[in-house]
DNA sequence: CTCCTCAAGGAAAACGGTTTCCTTGACGCT
DNA sequence: AGCGTCAAGGAAACCGTTTTCCTTGAGGAG
């Protein structure tokens, strides 16, 4: 097979009958063409069915429209969100995502980086869990980073992350307005720093893993400890489950002895608990596209800096406040 | 600020004391030339921190380093593993990957295969979920398609899909070989393509919904047909949990009166359930491998077709086999 | 009828690499 | 001494666009 060359310009120039430089106008809508010009040009185009070709254009403009997105820790169920959020306000720039995944690995982090660099693009995204903070990754003069979920060392930089102590402290206010007095948090690892945050606002914490047998491990020890309590907070939504699971075995009732809530609002286990979940919800979909506009923002010249704070909001289902159903 | 310009081979060329051709054989490893010539250059080159530019040189070399994936339905669940395979196989090889989210809109996944197209990706990876096979897509010749977890409706693409039957058929004989003969089988929507595959082995089947409480009402309705059934096999890990709570509550033993299966082997589900659930593994990072491998058999010029399965394998826990403990 | 202006479009220089082809010496052989 | 061979590296073409600058001819003003 001949494997019909796939057409560039000049093809288009050709078949249109004017130089390349009229077509590229003519595609473009620079210039001054006559309309006539125009249409034959965009006729010929069509036709041959061209597309131009991204490199050569990105040599000539040094703007590649892609963006490097890197997840430090593997990439697993909160990246998924903020992806989804970034793809959806880069792709009405028509900016495409190159995903690279670290696994928490420096070596492969560093490599990922240097073909993001090799590839100029016009901006990355570092997202990771884990700690509080990570180094900066170096990326050179001119290629701006913002930094989502997790924040970058250095304060100067442009970070993006969820307000987990004021989503501790929603669940709190709410708990507090229906009149739950006794507040225990039952939470991950002391040495995780969401745990720590999210702990921050409360008085009574115990602290564990992030599974559902931790939770209902810590809702016997609850039990075990006296019947002096009528809310379980909880650091996330699989602790939550196995408290409520727990403690409704146990024959206590949810809501009515006992409040409980989670974090995360991870809907397949929020939705499925008996009875569901309020939980907080961090918006990481609206973190995502934050972060994808401030890194517009810094591409186009305006770079921000500083971290910024994401609202997280609550969602009430009857694990807190029973519907009259 | 001047702005360093970034380094180009020109820079490093001038700073060695080389023409430029020399100075790209020398950083590629091409022609003959001195050792000392090589180190120089090289030594140029880290000095700077030059880094070639890849528009310009796939421009030339007419090879871009990337592949697109694109997820028709919304990337979720299904996808992350796939991704981490695809990302793993195509990593070793230098190749970055596109990621494009196409949400089961045909405009929106045509405005990205031809993104793709114009970035002149290597090659494209399609996946998505639903329906059994999905129409080809178009990528015009020369640009390999290998399509993931769903088939293309066109048999002579080159397809990868799990083997569904086959791991339904492994929890059948596995329950089988425990001497389980009254087994039923409680599935999602039997529009669903995956659930009337899996359910194709089983001579009896509950369709219904993908959630814990489809699966709770089903325990419910095979408690009230009568107690003659002594394993039920699931259609996936929340069905099987929800089948399990309500049985347990409901009195039985679990695996010893009924053994409970689930599907997809989701470990949050499958290892938080009561006992932990033995389920069919469809190893998706595996296949999301095979499928990057087929894609760099294509791209290298042996182009698979067809449509091949990858296996499922059986994960067994206790709600099947109590261990001695 | 000149001269100027301006719209329309062509020619060519970038962009930053790779690759082909050519030149130059040095060397071995007769 | 003359010739061919070969290693080393330079010069330039090329990849496919965009953009700048230049040329051309037509129309309007004086």
């Amino acid at each position: 097979m001949p494997r019909p060359r796939i057409a560039t310009i000049r093809d288009v120039a050709a078949l249109a009958g004017v130089a390349v430089g009229t077509a590229s106008k003519a595609l473009n809508g620079q210039g001054s063409l006559r309309a006539e010009t125009i249409t034959r040009v965009r006729q010929a185009a069509e036709q041959l069915g061209f597309v131009a070709n991204a490199a050569a254009r990105s040599l000539q403009t040094r703007r590649t429209y892609t963006v490097g997105m890197i997840t430090t820790d593997t990439i697993g169920r909160f990246s998924i969100p903020m992806l989804i959020g970034v793809e959806d306000a880069l792709g009405a720039g028509r900016i495409s995502v190159l995903l690279c995944d670290a696994r928490d690995d420096p070596i492969r982090e560093r490599h990922h980086l240097e073909v993001l660099l090799s590839r100029r693009v016009d901006g990355v995204i570092v997202t990771g869990r884990r700690a509080g903070t990570r180094p900066p990754i170096d990326a050179g003069p001119g290629v701006p980073v913002v930094y989502a979920f997790l924040a970058s060392a250095d304060p100067a930089d442009c970070s993006v992350v969820p307000d987990e102590a004021g989503g501790a402290q929603a669940v709190l206010d709410h708990l507090a307005t229906l009149g739950r007095r006794r507040i225990v948090h039952v939470t991950g690892p002391a040495h995780h720093h969401s745990a720590r945050v999210r702990a921050s606002v409360f008085p009574d914490t115990l602290y564990g893993a992030w599974s559902e047998s931790w939770g209902r491990q810590a809702a016997a020890i609850l039990l075990a400890r006296g019947p002096d309590f009528d809310a379980v907070a909880c650091g996330n939504d699989q602790i939550a489950r196995g408290v409520t699971d727990a403690l409704r075995e146990a024959g206590r009732r949810i809501p009515h002895d006992v409040a409980v809530t989670g974090f995360d609002n991870w809907d397949v286990i929020a939705e499925a608990s008996r009875p569901p979940l309020t939980s907080v919800d961090m918006d990481l979909a609206g973190l995502g596209r934050t972060a994808a506009d401030l890194l517009l923002q810094a591409i186009a010249g305006n770079p921000a800096t500083g971290t910024h704070t994401h609202p997280a909001h609550l969602v009430i289902r009857d694990s807190t406040v029973a519907t009259s159903a």
